[in-house]
DNA sequence: CTGAAAGCGCTTACAG
DNA sequence: CTGAAAGCGCTTACAG
């Protein structure tokens, strides 16, 4: 764990900060009375009190949080690192994680991994030189649990969100994560409901692990319908709008063709639209389709996108609060005996637009 | 400025951390060696140097920089406060902010106002307690400037970005703009040319800066062309695309109606063509319109949205960039002789969907 | 090239 | 109810 300073870092350079000696000096009491009227604390005379709190306003006092955490050794601060805050699912989550802490008086440092394992050690690093006291981490792909526990292992309560790490079930680690099972689970039984029977699983990697639940729940549905999958009916390709479109082709490769597809996620989705679209084929006319993760797009595009809702704004707020939740724990009992890691699952929902209500035998019109 | 200790800060129970007396213990030196090691001096010899590395990574060290910077009195935090992580344009503009940041080593601090100078305020006065080496602050709408400056006036360098702050303009604080003129009046021109004469600027609030720039871009580009702008055409709505579908019959209340429209942004845009489409008229056949700042769904709306590219996340790595000239500045010119507040102002690029390729004489057609 | 000492701004027992 | 003193983990002159 190299340690190293900062390349480059800031120093102050304004006058001489305002601290708990000039506010004691400035109304003749004490440093230590000054910080119990910080701290609140009900000892303090009220006059003293009202006395204090004059000079502290008078001074533009401004407390400081790194000396106090320094000495008492505690902190407010909250580490989160995701994959990219430029995909809207994960800057909701930050939303959510964000209104909680803030709403706690706690304070969020924010880093992103980029789906960079590398980068996110570098992040992860620098951000726990902040000593922050807990961590909710939404990992990159192919993270490597060894390398992020000798770096936060027991030093902190950490939620992990989204993405179970390998292995490593018994670090003592929470886990967040979405019902991929049960959404995609609802997504196929819809598209039975509509009469689709041959229903392709489309995009996402056979080996991430949430493509591996989804495609679960799509043979769970199918299963119970007593449909054996066709194995050409499982289209991989890489979660983007573009390469979907791509991949578009693959699914009509086989006669007969898939009149409907359970899609790895909305941008999956939607770029098969587009693929669909290049084809001739018009969604939720010639052929169903349905999303993972109700982006924002999902309502706007033509047509609307049927999709599982899986609110991450709500899941951000379920995240920081079950780490605040452990926080607590922790200052009942140091030595965390009864806190066994709890892994939770958040549900989906299914929410029906237009994509998904071609029926199957306009879809198969199509085709011949 | 009432100074308040946390409600609830968590108190570290973990074993004890290891310290650079550790290392130094550890492997037979001083603490100031360790400290030199760890600061990269290149006055530590190179044996000392490994036999401390060496030791620093078999007792797992942490770098304590709170520690650090309350000795130092430098930082390498910068704090950042935005509306909503929600919106994707903000969400963007954090993301360029990021990315900037980490690549030079610091860390980000954020926090979210949600259109709340209230919560504005209690947000930096939280963040500042963590003493940041500097602020960027995307303002919310009837922030009091004085109280921002009584925060955190001359403590840091700060960059004021989208919103400029009414008055105080002397105040010393950089601004990074959008050119909203210059880009209303590209997206006029472009409806000009498609030989629309009647064209309403729809949305937003008159009293924002934002929305007045816009409008005397719009007017800029009429009056280029010998227009003069029916009062009539200027149409006020919430910046929502609920407000935005609601209003839109407020376009065609007088006859002759407007054949195109302006859009204050995406989002009154989006709904727009929602309000036109549910009174029987189609964005983009029957009447042309544009919006403005590219948002994601811009590009996959029905129909696709012609729009002004404001490039948020290079406007975040560009703040970043900003701010931390300034922090450089600082450390070669401790008074600031040279350092007069600069405003910069981002450009803006129209991008040509098909919403706006409606010709005039087709929305007069239907407007009969 | 390395070490002993002081001090950043706070909190926390401990006296009184 | 208030104050004097020690110490959190680091850096920084200053000696040597």
């Amino acid at each position: 764990m190299p340690a190293r300073r900062p390349s480059a870092a800031a120093r102050a350079t304004t006058a001489r900060r305002v601290t708990l000696s000039d506010i004691a000096a400035g109304c003749g009491v004490s440093r230590s009375t000054v910080s119990l009227v910080l701290g609140r604390s009900p000892l303090v005379h009220a006059e003293t009190r009202a006395k204090v709190q004059a000079e502290l306003d008078r001074q533009g006092y401004v407390y400081h949080r790194g000396a106090a955490s320094l000495r008492s050794r505690a902190s407010n601060a909250v580490a989160l690192v995701i994959n990219d805050l430029s995909n809207p699912f994960f800057a909701e989550f930050a939303a959510g994680v964000d209104a909680a802490l803030a709403e706690a008086g706690y304070v969020m440092l924010l880093g992103s991994s980029g789906e960079s394992p590398e980068r996110q050690q570098a992040v992860l690093a620098s951000l726990v030189e902040h000593d922050p006291a807990a961590a909710i981490l939404s990992p990159a792909e192919h993270s490597d649990p060894a390398r992020l526990h000798r770096l936060i292992g027991a030093r902190m309560p950490v939620l992990v969100f989204n993405r179970a790490l390998d292995a490593a079930a018994g670090d003592g680690w929470d886990f967040l994560g979405l019902d991929n099972r049960r959404g995609a689970r609802l997504a196929t039984e819809h598209l039975l409901g509509q009469g689709h029977r041959a229903i392709a699983f489309f995009g996402g990697h056979r080996d991430s692990s949430s493509c591996g639940e989804r495609r679960a729940g799509y043979r769970d549905a199918l299963a119970a319908a007593g449909i054996a999958p066709d194995p050409a009916w499982l289209v991989e390709c890489a979660p983007t709008r573009l390469e979907a479109a791509r991949q578009a082709g693959a699914l009509f490769a086989r006669d007969p063709a898939p009149t409907a597809a359970v899609c790895y996620n909305d941008a999956v989705a939607l770029g098969l639209m587009s693929g669909l679209a290049a084809r001739g084929r018009r969604a939720g006319v010639d052929f169903a389709l349905t999303g993972f993760d109700d982006i924002p797009e999902a309502a706007v595009s033509a047509p609307p996108l049927t999709t599982i809702a899986v609110a991450p704004r709500e899941r951000g707020m379920q995240a920081a609060r079950l780490v605040l939740e452990r926080l607590a724990e922790r200052q009942y009992d140091p030595d965390r005996a009864t806190q066994a890691p709890r892994t939770i699952v958040a549900d989906a929902r299914l929410v029906v637009r237009a994509s998904s209500l071609a029926a199957p035998h306009a879809a198969q019109g199509t085709a011949a």
